[in-house]
DNA sequence: GTTATAATTGAAATTGAATTTCAATATCAA
DNA sequence: TTGATATTGAAATTCAATTTCAATTATAAC
């Protein structure tokens, strides 16, 4: 947490930007919730600590804070984009239900290592990946059985 | 692409939906070419075989060929979404540059079997994924260096 | 063939998330 | 202080995606 807002701050600061009372509440919000938000979600918790944030800040906040590898956008449905932590967290997939909507979270060392063979392949250097497996979960697949 | 024609008409009738002269127009159209098209791409690509098609016919004619499993969308830029082919190729990962925006596509039996693995061990039944590498291609790449 | 029924179409309107504008305010260095 | 620059939030704008709707067309029933 301390960590996360003192990376922002040497981010911020090498862009000639001020970590400013509203850049720090909604930095803080993000940290403390482990929830995959939307600009919107993020703009209701951050207004129950301050009346007055706009929703224009919350968003150029969170562009800042994928800017500054703090943060990492997704979509998991195809419509609204989210935001998750990645600082101080390990790149994951998304597992995701196309009936209920659930999603699990996975990681695979082997299948970690056989992406980056496959870029070397092509001289492609490796940044991120975005891997979202698509299907039923169990509850779901055992409903449509029956 | 007789072939195509064939599944799309066998799915249009198990729900009830005709192949008119637009949709037949549209198809072809899209199994002619295998570039990665937006909405607004194979509208411009249509208008020359015919006319009068509105860009709503191309878009819902677009979702009927999604959800026939003739084509899949896919979002490359995190701006616009695009079409591809999907009835009769091979399920595909896309390494695409953030520098200059292209992509190579790629397959890897061994990333696609382990993905299986990884599904299993949820009991999650997977319908299909979309793998996207982020980072610079060759040529970004070198040019960075300099 | 005529008529009823349902599907289709395309122009235009609408939606809604994402992004920008702008005037007011805050911050900071000289 | 003073000037330059960054920041803010309300509101406006953008723009791809989607829907509406009245006109048209295809299909089925008589
Ligand atoms: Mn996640
Ligand atoms: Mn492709
Ligand atoms: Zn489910
Ligand atoms: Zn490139």
């Amino acid at each position: 947490m301390a960590d996360a807002i003192s990376v922002f701050r040497a981010f911020l600061k090498k862009k000639g930007l001020k970590l400013t009372r509203q850049r720090e509440i909604i930095l803080k919000a993000f940290i403390g919730t482990e929830k995959h938000v939307t600009t919107d979600d993020l703009y209701e918790i951050v207004k129950k600590k301050k009346q007055s944030i706009g929703h224009a800040t919350v968003f150029r906040t969170l562009k800042l804070m994928c800017e500054s590898d703090l943060a990492t956008s997704l979509n998991l449905d195809g419509k609204v984009t989210r935001f998750e932590h990645k600082y101080g967290h390990e790149q994951h997939y998304h597992l995701v239900c196309t009936k209920c909507g659930k999603f699990i979270e996975a990681v695979d060392p082997e299948i970690e290592r056989l992406q980056q063979a496959l870029a070397k392949r092509f001289s492609f250097k490796v940044t991120s990946h975005k891997l979202r497996i698509l299907g039923l979960c169990k509850e779901c697949s055992r409903k449509k059985r029956r």
